[in-house]
DNA sequence: GCGTGATGTTGAA
DNA sequence: TCAACCTCACGCC
């Protein structure tokens, strides 16, 4: 479920609720079970996100999360206890309650361990302090497909599936066009869009990126949402009618990933 | 009830 | 390029 959007809003939430507050630190599983028991009781300091990774903060401890594509981080009622075999992490403070299941990564580092894996990831538009220079010398330098780019962590943090089909769709770009063909202006136009689409994102807690002029109260369209909660332009949408041209959307198998993308708003140029 | 795919990443071939 | 990992919700019977 996770694009940096929902790890940054998970980690506002767990700062609300737990930042200050002396927790019980759990895993049923057994798989987190010694660093657990290692900080069940102490207080949580913060929760901070850096892309798609979270780092929930103990003093000069932080679990480190990363849901890869199947974990889940939700709140859960106080005292309920469901399906403790794939029940990774617990943390409660008596008032709130939050698990943690399937995750691709929980491990519990430090401070330097932490500083070296926000350091090996790119620029993320949800962070103030990005610096999308950064991202851009790598897209000039490289051939490979924008789309492709657009996944790349080094590249723009916290940017996944949903948004990088939108975004290229929304800039009118072809997912084929090359790094090294893309101008300034180009990259600048995708990485602003993503400063606007994502913080939107955080606040709502899901993707949005139909603009105005196509939203079904301009339109008198049904509102469409998909699965993931949102509306958009092209993303699982495959051979839907383009909500700007009517042609059929068009999906094909991108490094491993679906790619959807309209073939007249997105000449190749 | 069963099979599949999913907003992801890693490591082997 | 592909398989593996981990879980669960959805579609189809």
């Amino acid at each position: 479920m996770p694009e940096g959007h929902v790890i940054h809003r998970l980690a506002d939430e767990l700062t609300a609720a737990f930042a200050g507050h002396a927790v019980r630190v759990l895993s049923p599983q057994g798989r987190f079970a010694a660093a657990a028991e290692m900080l069940d009781g102490s207080v949580l300091t913060s929760a901070e996100a850096w892309g798609k990774h979270l780092f929930i903060g103990f003093d000069e401890r932080f679990v480190h999360v990363h849901l890869g594509l199947i974990g889940k981080l939700r709140w859960v009622p106080v005292g309920a206890l469901t399906s403790p075999e794939t029940l990774r992490l617990l943390i409660t403070d008596g008032a709130s309650a939050i698990e943690l299941r399937g995750p691709q990564t929980c491990d519990l580092i430090t401070a330097e361990e932490r500083d070296a894996l926000a350091t090996a990831l790119g620029p993320d538009p949800l962070r103030p302090d990005a610096d999308e220079g950064r991202g851009w010398a790598r897209v000039h330098a490289s051939g490979r497909p924008i789309a492709d780019l657009l996944m790349d962590q080094r590249i723009a943090a916290g940017v996944g599936n949903i948004y990088r089909c939108e975004v290229l769709f929304r800039a009118g770009l072809h997912p084929d066009v090359p790094g090294n063909q893309l101008s300034r202006e180009q990259w600048r136009e995708l990485w602003d869009d993503l400063v606007a689409l994502m913080p939107a994102g955080v606040r709502d807690g899901r993707i949005d990126t139909v603009r105005e002029a196509e939203s079904p109260e301009v339109t008198g369209r049904p509102p469409r949402v998909d699965r993931h909660g949102g509306e958009v332009y092209v993303y699982r949408r495959a051979g839907d009618d383009c909500l700007v041209c009517g042609r059929g959307i068009a999906v094909r198998t991108l490094a491993g990933r679906k790619l959807y993308w309209c073939e007249s708003c997105q000449p190749r140029r």
